[in-house]
DNA sequence: CTGTATGCAAATCCTTTGCATGCCT
DNA sequence: AGGCATGCAAAGGATTTGCATACAG
């Protein structure tokens, strides 16, 4: 279901900041590395509660240990919601967000085209943290109700 | 102050689409033109309440009628609170958001990347509506607190 | 033991909405 | 006149927080 590597990898990662290692947040990271797809913190929330008793407030602060820790990505598609996805194991991209289904997909950028970006961010004196480029539009389903459906 | 051929073209493309041109919305638009940086809606109400009677609530549903109007551009740097910026007369850009201060600054890309991507999304079958680059890390004035400050 | 972590509910922050009234066209 | 726009306050949705209790190290 899971890899064990990746697990211990995190908790590795959260005893090093002096997190303890809970069974509250062994469940949820279980949950999370079991996902390979973007989540909100309400639908974590449900896939955990269904089977166990944690707290949708653990369920927060954890997911923003997690974040802190690098081991989830944050994103904010203008929804009113967070979305969220491990990184672990899972090799660095971006998103194509259709306005019309909500669909999310996946690309990657080649190395030069990323080195040049890094190359901006530099010649501004800039370090670079993360990227985020996401391009929003229609799907190929989506493509007829293009033009914009007034909200 | 502002340019009255911006006000000009936006009050047509209002009416354009059936909406009305109201005192309000002109103290909103004129006061929207005269910005040349980001803010947030609650930042707009506050600097219009200052001199004007107008709600918090008509500020906005104006806003989301100038997105959908493509006059104001809608930004989610995940700080919990949307950010806008009007297009009109402002060449397309992209983000540098500092994780230290807050500080935003702005960068363009080269026809050449520009053309790629939208290559990418056609690829992909996908109608491209916008693109958001965001780069996100630690300006000059705070690469020191660089390794990512335990929130 | 000692200090975090957890759960719960209440609180907060931003944004949207319902409804009665006001104002463009 | 007729309908969209406005104001107000209340509602809504996502996330955070205070506090007493439970548990890892």
């Amino acid at each position: 279901m899971i890899d064990k590597k990746e697990l211990e990898e995190v908790k590795k990662l959260l005893k090093g900041k002096g997190y303890k290692y809970t069974s509250a947040r062994e469940k949820i990271l279980k949950k999370i590395l079991s996902l390979h797809s973007h989540f909100t913190a309400e639908e974590l929330f449900y896939m955990l509660k269904k089977r166990y008793k944690v707290s949708r407030a653990t369920v927060y602060r954890t997911l923003n240990i997690l974040v802190d820790l690098g081991v989830v990505r944050e994103y904010d598609f203008g929804k009113g919601k967070k979305l969220f996805e491990h990184i672990i194991g899972h090799k660095h991209h971006y998103h194509l967000i259709c306005l019309g289904c909500g669909k999310i997909e996946e690309f990657k950028l080649d190395d030069e085209h990323e080195r040049r970006l890094r190359a901006i961010a530099n010649k501004l004196e800039f370090n670079v943290d993360s990227i985020v480029l996401s391009i929003y539009g229609f799907c190929k389903d989506c493509r007829g109700k293009s033009s914009k459906a007034k909200s």
